[in-house]
DNA sequence: TGCCAGGTATACAGATCGGTCTACTTCTGT
DNA sequence: ACAGAAGTAGACCGATCTGTATACCTGGCA
């Protein structure tokens, strides 16, 4: 299912915020506080704490990474590129559109299954991050933005014209989904979201059909 | 929209947590922190600037509320409470099933453009509480469930045997809208969910119509 | 050999955190 | 007249926060 170059799904998202090399100690450091920041949200967790379950002293964190906001960056940059990369080859997979489009809900939830039970965490990291110029704010943003991208590429060969809201809709889908599996507010709900965008995407297909 | 009793939309929602009775002093805290929490998140407002805020000293807040985790609890419950108290009266005035769906996301599009451009308060304060014992969570849990449910019994009427599905795609197109919204992924999305509930409910009634 | 990046260990600084305390005042209802 | 609730003013506590500093160790490489 290849991409509109539009889309380039294997590129990684921080082009904005500065990335910083990973020494081995940085790796375990990182490695940790992704692990507190999603478990515990980012304000809960200390730099003393993250050194701590990393096995590395806390000059070394800074000797890396400067200051606690970039390693919150370094958290969330992560996690999107790992995302991309778990998503990717099972769009290279798909070989329609409509398949490619259901991959990602796929995909979403085996995420989930795997080491998200608590949803999002770009949604997360953003209900504590206010300030719009923050590093961090662009990744966050960035990724939804790539999502909504990657949604509407999808279905643009299905439905030219209504590809944008098409794609809207599955991203409204496809959100709710994450929100709905992290508060627990009924179980199944990444597979729920699938079946709902193959209906979607059944109607438009046969509407395309018959008109 | 007369609604089935397992809903009592005019309900608090607050039985499980204790509330504090709201003395003048009190009600100035409730609001300054409120406004703190939702604009800057839970963990990063310490009370010393709720105090200053509300022109209350430190003595008072301790004297109402008695924890910083009471004063949270008590701006979730006020918030749902408050939600709930603005989305009665256009449900009662809603005549038809479909009307009160549409009602419900028009509700959340006005309740959002007045006063929540961060998007769901309790989403964000799920983010920053990790510990489900916390009493906090159950308020939060339980406005999801309790909009589940509105969502489900709306639509039973139209649709009996797939009620329980509807209202959950319901669910995550409302949930959906909320995220987009806050993180700004694309402009109008209640508005969109809105016109997608519809498109879903026509389909429905359609269906019932001829089949 | 000598250099230096990457690391450990630990103490420290200044600020802020949630929470408690004493002393005094102001208002209201009986 | 008096009690009690609600409040101000402000000092204080121990803990924790982000961030810095000094001193030392280790492996690889030119």
């Amino acid at each position: 299912m290849p991409l509109p170059s539009s889309a380039p799904i294997t590129s990684t998202a921080s082009n904005g915020p500065r990335r910083v090399p990973l020494t081995p100690g940085a790796r375990r450091a990182l490695e940790a506080a992704g692990r507190l920041f999603y478990d515990r949200g980012i304000h809960a967790v200390g730099v003393d704490l993250i050194a701590a379950e990393a096995g590395v002293t806390k000059k070394t964190l800074y000797d890396r990474f400067g200051s606690k906001d970039q390693i919150v960056v370094e958290y969330l940059a992560d996690r999107d590129e790992r995302w991309r990369a778990f998503l990717a080859p099972r769009l290279d997979a798909a070989h329609t559109p409509h398949d490619g489009v259901l991959a990602v809900f796929e995909a979403s939830r085996d995420w989930m299954d795997a080491s998200s039970p608590r949803g999002c965490s770009m949604v997360n990291a953003h209900a504590e991050i206010d300030d719009t110029s923050h590093p961090a704010y662009a990744i966050i943003t960035g990724q939804k933005q790539w999502m909504l991208t990657l949604f509407t590429d999808l279905v643009r060969p299905l439905a030219p014209a209504s590809a944008d809201s098409l794609g809207r809709t599955l991203m409204l889908l496809h959100e709710g989904a994450l929100v709905a599996h992290g508060l627990r507010i009924f179980p199944g709900a990444l597979d729920h979201a699938r079946e709902q965008a193959a209906v979607l995407l059944a109607t438009v297909e046969d509407s395309r059909a018959t008109g």
